[in-house]
DNA sequence: TATATCTCCTGCGGGC
DNA sequence: TGCCCGCAGGAGATAT
């Protein structure tokens, strides 16, 4: 499941691999994998073809891949299990192939993504707050591992905010690139229950809770990132390794890593959260 | 206007 | 063995 962590791996690949590449030819082999180009595949595969890949840039779970010269981009989402991979054109086709960009290379530039929640669209870059974002992620906030990530004005927005610590976490307009892992993660080392609320919470807590997100999505990008089911892997196919350093997701039932209580699972906006019964006491 | 809930989608695994 | 159902969850749309 791709968050912040796991698209920088992405895009430090897609970097390494596929910038200085021109796009040859393009099949989009899914209508819903480009269903956010309203302007249809027609519209995109012209935008695209011919043009030479001149950077790879990513805000929280948002990467995107600059064209000369420098106007528009190709704008990603891996949503829940999206895959860029870099592989041989002559590699055979895989089951959940919904993209497939012909570089000039030699090579493919491949999305396949499992359950369709993410894909590819083209959008004008346009500046805010001083730096260079697609039209379409104008309005995602800055992630905890930008530079420009202002701790303060985050903690301001979260004061003024009436809403679950968890909820505001997740919401990519107060800060991005935090998913619901990561977001467990970081109440579990803050000791708060994502349930609280966040004008209760003081503010030395609120930038604890922010700083321990940045440092969790930290240790994954270190470790490759997390994988549970090979769903999440980087442009080579490789999956990560952070997933054997998680204290909170998916431990319902086993002891804590602090106190040794049983952890618990809650459902929570459709989804599981995963806390400590004593060291996150719910409001 | 702010916040909460619903919906989309596919494959896996458990229960029967 | 095969069928059914719950579950996973990011983000935009819709409801409150």
């Amino acid at each position: 499941m791709p968050e912040l962590p796991e698209v920088e791996v992405v895009r430090r690949g897609l970097e390494k691999f596929v910038v200085g590449s021109t796009v040859e030819s393009v099949d989009f082999l899914h209508p819903r994998s480009i269903r956010r180009h309203v302007l249809g595949a027609g519209d995109l595969a012209g935008q695209i073809v011919g043009h030479r890949i001149v950077s790879a840039d990513r805000r929280g779970k948002y990467l995107w891949l600059v064209l000369d010269p420098g106007t528009v981009a190709i704008v990603v989402h891996l949503g829940m299990s999206g895959q860029m991979l870099v592989q041989p054109a002559d590699a055979p086709a895989e089951k959940h192939l919904r993209i497939r960009a012909r570089l000039s290379d030699g090579n493919d530039l491949r999305f396949v993504d499992q359950r369709t929640f993410g894909g590819w669209a083209m959008a004008e870059l346009v500046t805010v707050d001083g730096t260079a974002v697609p039209d379409s992620v104008a309005h995602i906030a800055r992630d905890p591992m930008d530079p420009r990530f202002d701790v303060e004005s985050v903690v301001k927005t979260l004061r003024g905010k009436h809403t679950e610590i968890k909820r505001a976490l997740l919401d990519q307009t107060v800060v991005s690139g935090v998913g619901n892992i990561y977001a467990d993660e970081a109440l579990w080392r803050a000791k708060i229950h994502g349930n609280r609320l966040t004008d209760k919470l003081t503010r030395p807590k609120l930038r604890e809770i922010l700083d321990a997100a940045r440092s969790v999505m930290d240790a994954a990008l270190s470790e490759g990132g997390t994988s549970f089911d090979a769903l999440y892997v980087n442009v080579n196919g490789e999956s990560g390794y952070f997933d054997r350093s998680l204290h909170a997701y998916g431990r319902e039932g086993e002891p804590c890593d602090r106190c040794g209580a049983p952890m618990r699972r809650e459902k929570f906006m459709n989804r599981s959260s995963y806390s400590c019964p004593v060291c996150q006491r719910k409001r």
